[in-house]
RNA sequence: GGGCUUGUGGCUUAGCCAGGAUAGAGCGCCGGGCUUCUAACCCGGAUGUCGAGGGUUCGAAUCCCUCCAGGCCCGCCA
């Protein structure tokens, strides 16, 4: 980066990017020219640079023909000196917008810059919540749905210029850690060699369950454990405590293979010790909508919901409702804007939580919801034992992923064949999950899970990694701007409009678009790759190629990076 | 029963919120391309009543209504 740019950065603070003001001014100049505050402005895909249709709309106002409009706001922008240089064309209703080669040119200059696409630094922290799976067994293929599409926006948080805190909520005193603490009680549950903490509680989970079901008379056992633990009994609090350490150890180890770190673990169970879930159900006391009988609830019905939001029992156990309430809270105060994913079975218990802290006047969560991942034979269900495991799917992937390594590249020494079967493998499973809108519910296929062709996370890499190939033998070259040729316009301008994606994909919170970007990204060299020799071209061509190889291979390593996959440089 | 949500070629899916220029991909299928920068690649072809029906509009995959089908929720669980 430049000293001016450098300057701009941070004096005036806003978008320096070349796309983001061009989409920007063009969007003021429109908005000026046909009297519409917020003109969509489109992709202009095979026609233009830029297009829109908002004649269609003046018309409609106006009574009039589109035609005419646009000639008319095309010709008024004309005069605009704000955006000199743009060429104004109109078809029929449409206002095609070109740019010319200036513009593709500092779009390429600046995607050759370290930390491409990274938006100005924005004011304030964000506190992102997510996967905060219960510690009652290992993370399965319907969590890491959570936990990747969590850490993917938390990377693009960052990406765009914002403080992220990322938090896991551990749900330390539930019903079900209660089972599991009663297991350990009164089961035969002694750890295994080799077992992982989380897959051995899910033993001990399932067994007590199982125990559960013969002898109903058990539930009285659990209610006093739970009851034990709300008011603080030390040997039941350790005996819970130790439980949910040993499944959370196993929780982090598989997080960490994903590639997925949480900045702080906040345990559900301090809001109840440090009083602050008393706190929260006192003021709750004070509002009109409470009720108590005994139990203690809220009449959210003038919200619309017609359910008695519960928060106390009567035996005066507060339940998983308050804490989070109190949890909210918390987060509210020290934190500009909190941000949570969560399940759609969390949707109702979500929307009432932020009516109530509404009603509170605390801040409310903006809340990322995602559909469920089922088995082809049904719902997964950790209680049942019925669920594939992150930890299983992670093994099965690099196992694949290692044949497929060695039968290409028997070349690599162990090690590197190892490394790269392990980023191949993150790679894939990331990418699958990322891809796919959250409001879509899924079964999880294994032949799909095991496929690393087109649309996958490895044929991204690949990308990368020919792009590596191609500049580690160019050696030392001097950066040239001249695309002529289809495919190098074509790969230049969507290199272009990286920081744009990712503006939109945190405006929007959807980490799917930037899998689609990198996806396209990787198509357009890959086509560019075949039809256009770089090292065997000459002169300003060869400069101009090794440019948009390189300006490719940067975006593509940050697209990557936002999506949490190695850019590999070979594979 | 009520609420939320999804339905796009054989399969998976983008586009839907902010309606517009031939509905875009991948898998699979058919046919091509490695003595040339890594073929985890590329090119061409076939395959679509955008769940069904109505409505709004100059124009609907996109907005509204009804219906059908799948998923989720409706607990003093989390």
């Amino acid at each position: 980066m430049r000293l001016g740019e450098l300057l701009q950065f941070f004096v005036i603070g806003r978008d320096h990017n070349m796309y983001l003001e061009i989409f920007d001014t063009i969007q003021r100049a429109l908005s000026a020219a046909a009297g519409i505050p917020n003109p969509i402005l489109t992709d202009g895909g095979t026609h233009a640079d830029f297009a829109t249709a908002v004649a269609f709309e003046r018309a409609k106002q106006l009574h009039r023909s589109p035609v005419q409009i646009a000639e008319e706001i095309a010709a008024s922008l004309r005069e605009d000196r704000s955006i000199q240089g743009i060429r104004i064309e109109t078809k029929g209703p449409y206002i095609n917008f070109h740019t010319g080669a200036g513009f593709l040119k500092s779009s390429v200059e600046s995607a050759l810059q370290p930390g491409y696409g990274t938006l100005p630094m924005k004011e304030g922290r964000v506190v992102l919540e997510h996967t905060s799976a219960n510690p009652n067994g290992p993370l399965h293929v319907g969590h890491i749905r959570n936990t990747i599409l969590g850490d993917t926006l938390s990377r693009l948080f960052r990406k765009a210029g914002h403080r992220v805190e990322v938090q896991y909520y551990v749900n330390d005193m539930g019903r079900q850690i209660a089972i599991v603490a009663w297991g350990f009680l009164h089961l035969d549950g002694a750890r295994k060699d080799g077992e992982k903490g989380d897959h051995h509680v899910a033993r001990v989970y399932i067994a007590g369950n199982r125990e559960l079901e013969k002898d109903p008379g058990i539930v009285a056992e659990i209610d006093l454990l739970m009851q034990q633990v709300e008011r603080g009994d030390p040997t039941t609090a350790v005996l819970f405590r130790n439980a949910v350490t040993e499944c959370l150890e196993g929780f982090k180890v598989t997080l960490g293979r994903l590639s997925v770190r949480h900045d702080r673990f906040v345990w559900e169970s301090d809001f109840v010790r440090n009083g602050d879930t008393e706190r929260l159900l006192n003021r709750v006391r004070r509002m009109e909508e409470c009720h108590e009988d005994g139990r203690l609830w809220l009449d959210l019905s003038k919200e619309g919901f017609e359910k008695e939001y519960i928060l106390r029992r009567s035996d005066g156990t507060s339940v998983y409702a308050a804490r989070d309430l109190a949890y909210h809270i918390w987060k509210g105060r020290n934190f500009d804007h909190m941000i949570d994913v969560l399940g759609a079975d969390h949707k109702l218990i979500g929307a009432q939580l932020k009516a109530t802290l509404k009603l509170m006047g605390e801040k409310a969560p903006e809340i990322v919801h995602f559909e469920f991942v089922s088995l082809p034979e049904g719902s997964m269900s950790t209680r049942a034992g019925k669920f594939v495991s992150a930890d299983e799917l992670i093994d099965e992937v690099s196992r694949r992923a290692y044949e497929e390594v060695t039968s290409r590249r028997d070349d690599l020494d162990e090690g590197a064949k190892q490394e790269i079967a392990r980023s191949v493998a993150i790679a894939a499973i990331r990418y699958d999950i990322v891809k796919i809108s959250p409001e879509k519910s899924t079964v999880f296929n294994w032949k799909e899970a095991l496929d690393f062709e087109r649309q996958s996370g490895p044929y991204i890499q690949y990308a990368h990694a020919r792009a590596c190939s191609i500049l580690s033998k160019a050696g030392e070259f001097d950066p040239e701007f001249e695309f002529t040729m289809e495919s190098e316009i074509a790969l230049a301008k969507h290199i272009a409009k990286f920081p744009y994606v990712i503006r939109i994909a945190v405006r929007d919170l959807k980490p799917h678009l930037v899998a689609t970007y990198a996806r396209e990204l990787a198509d357009l060299f890959n086509v560019f790759y075949q039809f256009e020799p770089v090292l065997k071209s000459t002169g300003i061509t060869r400069q101009s190629r090794l440019t948009l190889v390189k300006a490719t291979k940067n975006t593509l390593a940050e697209t990557l990076g936002t999506l949490g996959i190695d850019a590999l440089v070979t594979m």
